[in-house]
DNA sequence: ATTAGTTATGTAACTTGTTACGTAAAAGAA
DNA sequence: TTCTTTTACGTAACAAGTTACATAACTAAT
């Protein structure tokens, strides 16, 4: 089994924990054995708590304690059966239940503390014998957890990862289906299509790169899953337009290689400026034309109906 | 909850350890989603032994990843029913059940190895910003564990405490009964009364004391738990007798706390030899004189029906 | 060759939590 | 005030394992 882990490797670390944690949590059912106490385990928790507080609710042990209410309820019900426990209905916010350790419950903390000071001696003397000591590792484990999770840590190997394979290439005649397909994919889940976009999504070697503009073509894996097209409207003047990442691919930062490549090509054809034309309902886009430095402008109208704002870059 | 931890300290290392395994195991969950992986987190150490060795059966599988077999037994059904597994009844030992992946499980591998690959990245990530490496850590608590349970630990910690508390002291007239009652409660549970014991029980100190002998006994927390006797032979030479300790205290040393007290009485007495009887029938009893320092001797008959064996210590 | 023990596996029931959901009481908003 | 939302808590169902037990197939010992 051990030799699992070390082929498995850090993967199975939660595995692992979890592993060691219930036989340690198992050992300690056989030591209340041990020292007469006639508690389980697993009250253990609730039954501390409430030896510290009198008068607590369920729900705030379980706060306490870092479990659900639904777990504190059950075994505060187990511990009245065994006869431990006081109920105080009294409170007079009569959602709450508070509840406190009977005589007979207090009548074990002596000897529960005996065991508990013993038990924390075989701890500490297992911890001081290791040269990593697993609490403190607990602790700064804990802490960077909190910070970011472990989801969101992975989420970001994997954007790297994938941003790497990701290659942007220059359109040609074989992308043309893909080219509409990426663009239809978004306009109609927003908006409709108006006769504008028809225009250059059928035919964008006629009306966008015989004019002097240019099309990057975004693909992962032999799969072309974004595009992004520079128009040429003067000289010194270039127009973004019909960038589009397939739905699948949003969040990796595909919107951003694409423009970031655009605005390259536009500084090499000469330009000075470019703009382009959105709809502030695009939150995700409007971000990412931010991020790539372009900057709210007002007052020119725009022959899109879906437009209702510009924004320019100016270099 | 973090707080808890805190005031109750590291009793709850193993609820800790758990908790930070489950958080990681959850998490692990939605990470395969993410990866389009249509595996559930809980096949992975199942799917990953298939994958790297063909024909395993059940038992094979379980005890490399260190579950119980109906434990993967289940898995590979809830596998099977996902169509992931090629049953082969084949093996000549017809109590085995080999197992395969199908070639559907065998196409998930690539995504597989990206995911696990960008999980080991990120768990890299949070390894190399704790300074305590938690990896290490149980690793070494795994070893120390293996060495020497945690229950067995606590258990000599408990044993030190309860050592420190038990008194030996002096015989004296209001012992009388217990005395009796100890020495009863070993005898009658291996052997039956005789009337030699009858004899030195019922008059201890007429029969022990003024012959020039000494009597022990072990108290803890006002209860006389143990006794032990000394016997004048003649000057030099005296005898060990009347050894008992009260079934719950045993394990705790009391044994060996008396006869020290005795041996060390029998000196300042002016002897130089002390023999005891007992019967090899109690094992216990005879490591316990041997640790004292007696040795087996031979050859002289014993007054006593039940005792078989005779040691000596010379000094 | 027969009997007794061991091994591989399946099934059932239990363990120790968790979500999901319903209900009563309180708090806030109209 | 009345209606909606939130809070406390119970119950039910689920999760991911476990132990306990039954059974079929092999092995060993007489």
């Amino acid at each position: 089994m051990n030799e699992f882990f070390n082929t498995v490797g850090k993967v199975a670390l939660g595995t692992r924990l979890r592993k060691l944690g219930d036989q340690l949590m198992e050992e300690a059912s056989q030591i209340y054995d041990l020292y007469d106490v006639p508690l389980q385990a697993k009250w253990f928790p609730v039954y501390y708590t409430m030896a510290q507080q009198k008068d607590c609710s369920i729900t705030q042990i379980a706060t306490i304690i870092g479990h659900t209410h639904p777990s504190v309820s059950k075994i505060i019900k187990e511990m009245d059966a065994a006869g431990l426990i006081n109920y105080n209905k009294k409170s007079k916010d009569g959602r709450f239940t508070t509840v406190n350790l009977n005589d007979k419950a207090m009548a074990l903390l002596p000897n529960l503390i005996e065991q508990l000071e013993d038990a924390r001696d075989a701890i500490e003397e297992v911890l001081d014998k290791t040269t990593h000591n697993i609490w403190l590792a607990m602790e700064d484990m804990e802490f960077e957890l909190d910070n970011k999770s472990f989801y969101k840590r992975v989420l970001e190997k994997r954007k790297i990862r994938l941003a790497q394979e990701i290659k942007i290439i220059d359109f040609s005649t074989e992308h043309s289906e893909r080219f509409k397909e990426l663009n239809l994919e978004w306009i109609e889940k927003y908006f409709t299509v108006e006769p504008l976009d028809e225009a250059s999504l059928n035919k964008p070697k006629k009306k966008i790169i015989k004019p002097g503009g240019h099309i990057y073509m975004a693909e992962y894996k032999g799969v072309v899953i974004g595009t992004c097209a520079l128009i040429k409207f003067n000289d010194t003047t270039y127009e973004l337009s019909k960038m589009a990442v397939t739905e699948a691919a949003q969040g990796l930062n595909v919107g951003y290689a694409l423009g970031k490549a655009i605005i390259k090509k536009a500084k090499n054809l000469g330009a000075n400026k470019i703009y382009l034309e959105s709809n502030t309902q695009l939150k995700p886009a409007i971000n990412l034309y931010q991020k790539l430095g372009f900057t709210k402008v007002v007052g020119i109208p725009s022959p899109y109906e879906r437009s209702n704002i510009r924004m320019e870059l100016n270099f």
